[in-house]
DNA sequence: GGCAGTAGGTTACCAACGGTAGGTTACCGG
DNA sequence: CCGGTAACCTACCGTTGGTAACCTACTGCC
């Protein structure tokens, strides 16, 4: 097996546990152990058990990324656009709901590596904002952050409620975050 | 000192240091000594280390729930209210910076304590909701909470920006939200 | 005053975990 | 056949979450 097989493998594993029994509750040796391999192991690879989790967050965010990013391609329209990427981000997380849910740990590392996850986030942020450029034109730059920012973290907890609701569909989760971010809700008003 | 007196003081450090150093990073035994107890102490009146993060999300929660609901009864309109309460809102984290980074940590409860907080949660939900059918009556309860929670996680994750660009006002960061879940991206397309 | 009961507090300990040092096996080029 | 190295393991350490057992000072009561 090579390097690249094994470390696959183990993020396999970590991401299963991390997400099932949460980032404090899972042991490093438990994880060796599932992988079939001992501790040290895991250090070689990874440094340290932040290490471990920051490496399969870092995966579930490119897996999600590259996803989302791929569905903003289609449709012609700027509303099309917008709800094909929703629309994308409800089914991988219903798809890849184990990789989803070690997104959440992220806060976690606040105390720790938050300064290594910041480029990964910013490189995100990076792509939302350019296809913000698309969307709506002629807005300054620092509104276009602020925007991308209100939207990744809406859609986050959007999908955080949808799993105590699990009957809603992709479809209505995102027809949902249309009807706020691109109607707006005084659409709605009295 | 009485009983309540003791509690809201052990509190208080906990809030600090989980703010500043994070849940991981910070031991028990230095709480104790930062409050001048013994480590038993905070056992007698939190039961764990995950009560304790707890009660310190609860205790935030609550004072930020009641910040803002105080201030969405300003304003005339229903575009006035929802406006005060995105203000009171960043105002809030602004003021109460410590208070308010206890409340990111809640992930970390994931593999723990989550049912327990999820009533908390419901309770801030549901008032938001109430706001919601008086802001945009005649929609589905079930959509009125979709639109809740979009809400509470934009609001977040554009406080999370606002740490990294401080110069953000929170009157900016309020209009921010507006242009988004008020007016809505279409406003200002092509 | 003397004394049982209890609230509030401590010391001393355990088990589990993150992390590491050092050794062993297995494979490779020469 | 052999030196070197990559992969891997066993055995250990320090710290930390959590607990048991004990102490102390106050309270109300005879």
């Amino acid at each position: 097996m090579t390097r690249a097989e094994r470390e696959r493998q183990m993020l396999d594993v970590a991401e299963e546990v991390f997400a099932t029994q949460g980032y404090g509750a899972v042991s490093m040796e438990e994880i060796a152990v599932r992988v079939g391999l001992s501790k040290p192991m895991l250090y070689e690879y990874f440094g340290s058990k932040e290490g471990l989790l920051l490496a399969t967050i870092t995966r579930a965010r490119r897996e999600l990324r590259e996803a989302t990013e791929r569905a903003a391609t289609e449709g012609e329209t700027a509303e099309d656009k917008l709800y094909h990427g929703y629309l994308a981000y409800f089914r991988f997380n219903e798809a890849h709901r184990r990789a989803w849910l070690v997104l959440l740990q992220e806060p976690v590392l606040l105390g720790g590596a938050a300064g290594e996850i910041e480029a990964t986030r910013r490189q995100q942020t990076d792509l939302i904002v350019a296809q913000m450029e698309w969307l709506v034109p002629d807005r300054p730059r620092r509104d276009l952050e602020a925007y991308a920012e209100i939207i990744v973290g809406a859609c986050e907890r959007l999908a955080l409620w949808r799993m105590r609701n699990p009957d809603v569909t992709p479809e209505e989760a995102a027809r949902q975050m249309m009807d706020v971010t691109w109607k707006g809700l005084s659409a709605y008003g009295a």
